[in-house]
DNA sequence: CATGTAAGTAAGTAATTACTTACTTACATT
DNA sequence: AATGTAAGTAAGTAATTACTTACTTACATG
């Protein structure tokens, strides 16, 4: 809406992101947005309360899973593993290519540490994660329904999905690419075990 | 070794873990350790350096996964799926048991914060997690000599099982319980989907 | 032109914090 | 008994930081 607040918002989640929310100074943050850091404070009474608008500023945003889904749910001709790995590549690219995306998963990540003593952080933050869980949830339900996949419990094989992608994408932030090797590659082989196991099958 | 340095490194494990780098006081490490502010200074020149006797202090104690291992390494009779199921149980029991894993553990998610703005930080974390992941894989590799896993990438294998501990670990942490049900049940869920896939298989 | 609004400038306050200095106490070793 | 060592006490410094107050400037609207 106000543009100067929306330069604050942002602002705001980056610097936190990079800093942390300790870390973060409201002077940095104002230096950041180019205004003046009594403005700040006119516009969002306290640094804990800006953190919190940046939340609620954000909370749509967070949800970019559900979009990559609704290339998927109509098609039923496509094999599972196929679309898994479509998918998997998608949020890979969506991760790597935004800088701010970046910024955005530094943030979430800040609000694991930060969550652990406000609860009003953890709450936001959990639902946040349940944005991403549930779609992908519902997905599985889909595909088990049409056969495609074996009965399991839908909402675990989401956990183990997005477990793989926020570790990995965690540690590619931390260590830069020097901790694995191609992003593609990788994601391609977590696709071959999420989907088929590393169980050797006996042939008949 | 020295008795005063250990309990002001102890202490200071407890509340970076809990307070974060930069929310931890010196102050209130000296508190928990039972010592004047002024030894801690005196023993470990500074705040920067103190964490990083702290992460020197705990290098091995960190390799907890390592242990677990030896417990298999030479059974051959029993079946994959089962041994992992045991070794996922055990890493659950690990953490969820010992209070002061849980202070390890969020001592090493703080290091995640903490690396991205610190190379020393990242590098002491990232041969961590390579210790983690090392004798997974060649478990992994071993499993796969003696016939009871397909041909997979050990290495992704490893990180794939290990994305969901921390991720499924870290959760629970923040959000108590109360994200998912029981913790062996859902153990159990994510061992069924890593070993076999969640592909439904044609029976012929 | 008058008034209200959004923003800036400047200065400051009170608290916190990493770290220092100077001196003292308690204890162990020679 | 003398000396060294490890620890404490007390006080303080310089910087930072969240947040405030008082006043000013620029602009838009009636």
């Amino acid at each position: 809406m106000d543009d100067t607040e929306q330069r604050i918002l942002d602002a705001a989640l980056r610097v936190f992101a990079s800093e942390g929310f300790t870390g973060a100074t409201t002077r940095r943050i104002a230096e950041e947005a180019n205004v003046a850091e009594v403005t700040l404070f006119r516009k969002f009474k306290s640094k804990k309360n800006l953190l919190k608008e940046v939340l609620i500023n954000n909370q749509t945003v967070f949800s970019s899973l559900e979009d990559l889904f609704q290339l998927f749910q109509n098609e039923k001709d496509v094999d599972l593993e196929t679309e898994l790995r479509i998918l998997g590549k998608n949020i890979a690219k969506a991760m790597r290519d935004k800088k701010k995306d970046s910024k955005r998963r530094m943030f979430m990540f800040m609000l694991f540490e930060e969550g652990r003593r406000r609860p009003e952080v953890s709450e936001a933050l959990s639902s946040f994660l349940q944005m991403n869980i549930k779609p992908l949830s519902e997905y599985f339900d889909l595909q088990i329904k049409n056969g495609k996949m074996r009965t399991t419990n839908s909402r675990s094989a989401a956990i183990t999905f997005v477990s793989y992608f926020v570790y990995t994408s965690l540690l590619r932030e931390v260590f830069g690419d020097s901790f694995f090797g191609e992003h593609d590659e990788e994601i391609e082989r977590f696709i071959d075990i999420f989907t088929k196991g590393i169980l050797k099958v006996e042939e008949n």
